[in-house]
DNA sequence: GCTTTATAATTAGGCGGTAAACCATTAGGA
DNA sequence: TCCTAATGGTTTACCGCCTAATTATAAAGC
């Protein structure tokens, strides 16, 4: 996972990203364009995620599952009848369809999901977990969550919600920062 | 970017999102595997990396510059000489080799940067800037950091170190639970 | 009715990132 | 000294994600 950093620095706080850091925050004092604070929250929450990913495909890769396709599983798992469109899992996931199709692709050569066309409207493309697909969900759910539980163990409920609020505040700055570019034009 | 929800809803704070939390709180109340709030914070942490990334990258596009190079572009700037052994940029950015040498080959042929066979050891390359890539670079940067604080305007420098704070604590934390599958077993 | 527009899925191609395998070179130990 | 690691870089192959373009089908406008 990543390349190792030359010398062992398992006490630090900021890990594997102080090289980093400490870089940017020599060139800032020069340069003063940017304040630290700012780059270090989008450095580390970059970061951050990709730790996240790696963790989930580390324990996924002895089934021979990827986090996408895990996602996928799990959002038609949530369906009662185990069937949704294609798109939308995709509006689900937040994701984009040809993304969609490509993750369905791979899951159903493992014969988890089995693709049916829907009759009432011949565009759209059902996807629905196999008997096997349900099998395998229930039984890796349990250990999934259990994992996710333990990587976040040192947070607090109360933590939680404050992350994720500060993390909304940020994403709702940033969908309005993009609309002028895009929608204002149409309007 | 991304397939648009069916419906706009431009005041909801959890945005795109809304439709995969709601599903998953539904899901759990049924069957509590998991609270909610450690998947939330999951899910919007992923989703908060990706929508800045698409923001950086998007800005980056008009330039023919992809981030991964911007990344490359930059830590070699904050060098005095402008130079530094692919290693080393690796270890500065916390990504692997074999990407790096994939950056660097992109960045050869825009002519932004050079590659230099270090005599001393021969094993190694050198990347420094070249006269265009410098130019270039001292003009991007002003604008970039002033897009990259202006994402960030709605947040306090208080709540940026919050927010690093307790993206810290998770990574360290994710750190310890990888070793054990790692070096415990070299120890 | 016919035509235009919107929607659903797919294909093709690209970027960012990874791991595994390989080659060259350097460093270390018997 | 020679032989065995260890290090640095590249290639190949894969996954997740994207956009743009293409093909069906459905819906809306005239």
């Amino acid at each position: 996972m990543a390349p190792p950093s030359q010398k062992p620095r398992n006490e630090d706080p900021a890990g594997d990203m102080v090289l980093l850091r400490r870089g940017v925050e020599k060139y800032l004092e020069r340069t003063r364009t940017c304040d630290f604070e700012t780059i270090n929250v989008i450095l580390t929450l970059k970061r951050t995620a990709a730790d996240l990913e790696n963790m989930v495909s580390g324990y996924c890769k002895p089934f021979d599952l990827s986090s996408g396709r895990l996602n996928v599983l799990m959002v038609l798992n949530t369906q009662t009848d185990q069937t949704l469109a294609l798109s939308e899992i995709g509006d689900y996931l937040v994701v984009s369809r040809p993304n969609i199709t490509g993750l369905i692709d791979g899951l159903v050569q493992d014969g988890l999901v089995k693709r049916i066309n829907n009759p009432e409207d011949r565009r759209m493309v059902l996807a629905q977990l196999t008997d096997q697909g349900k099998e395998f969900i229930r039984k890796f759910i349990p250990q999934h969550h259990r994992a996710l539980a333990a990587a976040l163990g040192p947070m607090s409920k109360q933590e939680k919600r404050q992350l994720v609020q500060l993390l909304d505040k940020l994403r709702a700055h940033l969908r309005k920062l993009e609309l002028p570019n895009t929608e204002r034009v149409s309007a």
